[in-house]
DNA sequence: TGTGCCGGGAG
DNA sequence: CTCCCGGCACA
C-alpha cells in the first residue's frame, strides 16, 4: 500500500531526526531530510518505485538503534544485494571498511568550515532549511501535532516548535544569548520530536519511533553536564565517553547518499563484537591482549617455499616457528 | 595476496 | 607421537 509507505516515511523521517539533533552542516540526519524528500516523490509513483521505496524503508527500519525487529511486510528482497550480509553481521562487523565502494559518501573532513552548504546538498533548497534551523516545516498528512521535547538531562520542556526548541537549548542549556547569531554550525541540540497523537502508533512502523530519550540519543551528556563546560562547542566524540557509547546514532557508524542508492545503515556492534580497533570501538582499555605478531621473518619467509627442507619443522607442521621467535 | 600459525585430522 | 592441511588473522 502506495499510503501506508508514504506514512511510513514521514514518520522514519521523524525517527531519525530525533535522534538528538545535531545541527552541524553535515550532519547525517540532514543528509537524511534530503532522502526523506527524494523518497516521498519516489513513493507518489507505482510500480517499482514503491518497491525501491518499501526496500529502502526497511534498509532504514533496521537501524540498529530503531528497532529489534524489522518490519516482516516489508521484503528487503528487490535491492538485493543490500542485505546480503544480514544474518552475518551481528557476529562479526568490521565497521571500518566499505566492502564496495561506490555508495560510501565523503567523511565530513571540513567540520571546522560551517560558512558554506557542502556542494552535495547545495541546491535542496528544503535541506538547507532544514540545516539551518527548522527540521520539519513539512506538512504532515495526517492529524498528529509534533511537538518537541527537550532531552536535557531533568529538564524534559516540550515546545510547539523546534526554532523554539533550539532557542531554549540555546539559552538555557548552552548559556548563550538568545538573539546571537547560531551559526556557528556545531552546536548540538539534543531534543526528540513528539508526535503527539496516536494515529500512527497502531500501524507497524510506529515500534520504529526512535528510541527512548534516555537510552541512547544524547550520549555524551552527563558528561556534559558535569563538566559544565561554557558555550565552548562540545561534540560528543570529543568528550571523554565510555567507549561504548560510541556506537551512538549518530557517530560515523551511519551513512547515506543523498540522491545515490540507500543502503543499510552501518552498524556499530554493541555486543558481541571481536577485539579489534575499528571506527566504532576504540579500544576497550588494555585487556584485550591483541598479539600483534612480530614481523621477524620465519623459516618461509628466509628460505621460500622451493627450499622447504630447510625449515624447522614447526614451520613445515604449518606451526609457530621454532627457529625465529619472536 | 602472501605469511604465520591455530585447530584439528590422519596414520 | 609425527606429519599434514584448512582456514583465519593480519600485513
Amino acid at each position: 500500500e502506495p499510503r501506508l509507505q508514504q506514512e511510513g516515511g514521514a514518520s522514519l523521517c521523524g525517527a531519525w531526526q530525533s535522534y538528538g539533533q545535531r545541527i552541524s552542516k553535515l550532519d547525517l540526519t540532514a543528509v537524511f531530510s534530503v532522502f526523506c524528500l527524494s523518497f516521498r516523490k519516489l513513493s507518489g509513483k507505482a510500480g517499482i518505485d514503491e518497491v525501491m521505496a518499501a526496500a529502502v524503508l526497511t534498509s532504514l527500519s533496521t537501524s540498529p538503534l530503531v528497532l529489534g525487529n524489522p518490519p516482516g511486510t516489508l521484503s528487503p528482497e528487490p535491492s538485493g544485494e543490500a542485505w546480503k550480509e544480514g544474518p552475518a553481521m551481528s557476529s562479526s562487523y568490521s565497521s571500518s571498511s566499505n566492502n564496495s565502494g561506490d555508495w560510501s559518501w565523503d567523511p565530513p573532513s571540513d567540520r571546522s568550515t560551517p560558512s558554506t552548504p557542502s556542494p552535495p546538498l547545495s541546491t535542496d533548497t528544503e535541506a538547507t532549511h532544514f540545516l539551518f534551523g527548522d527540521p520539519i516545516p513539512r506538512k504532515r498528512k495526517n492529524s498528529t501535532k509534533v511537538m518537541f521535547k527537550c532531552l536535557w538531562k531533568s529538564c524534559g520542556k516540550v515546545l510547539s516548535s523546534s526554532s523554539g526548541m533550539q532557542k531554549h537549548i540555546r539559552t538555557v542549556h548552552l548559556g548563550r544569548k538568545a538573539d546571537l547569531d547560531q551559526s556557528d554550525g556545531e552546536e548540538d541540540f539534543y531534543y526528540t520530536e513528539l508526535d503527539v497523537n496516536v494515529d500512527s502508533l497502531t500501524d507497524g512502523l510506529s515500534s520504529l519511533t526512535p528510541v527512548s530519550p534516555t537510552s541512547s540519543v544524547p550520549p555524551a551528556f552527563p558528561v556534559l553536564e558535569v563538566q559544565r563546560t561554557p558555550p565552548v562547542l562540545v561534540k560528543p566524540e570529543d568528550s571523554v565517553e565510555s567507549p561504548l557509547s560510541h556506537s551512538a546514532p549518530t557517530s560515523l557508524c551511519h551513512s547515506l547518499l543523498p540522491s545515490g542508492p540507500v543502503r543499510p545503515p552501518r552498524l556499530c556492534q554493541a555486543e558481541g563484537h571481536r577485539v579489534r580497533s575499528g571506527a566504532c570501538h576504540p579500544d576497550l582499555g588494555s585487556q584485550v591482549s591483541a598479539k600483534p605478531r612480530g614481523e621477524a621473518k620465519k623459516c618461509r619467509k628466509v628460505y621460500g617455499m622451493e627450499n622447504r627442507d630447510m625449515w624447522c619443522t614447526a614451520c613445515r607442521w604449518k606451526k609457530a616457528c621454532q627457529r625465529f621467535v619472536d
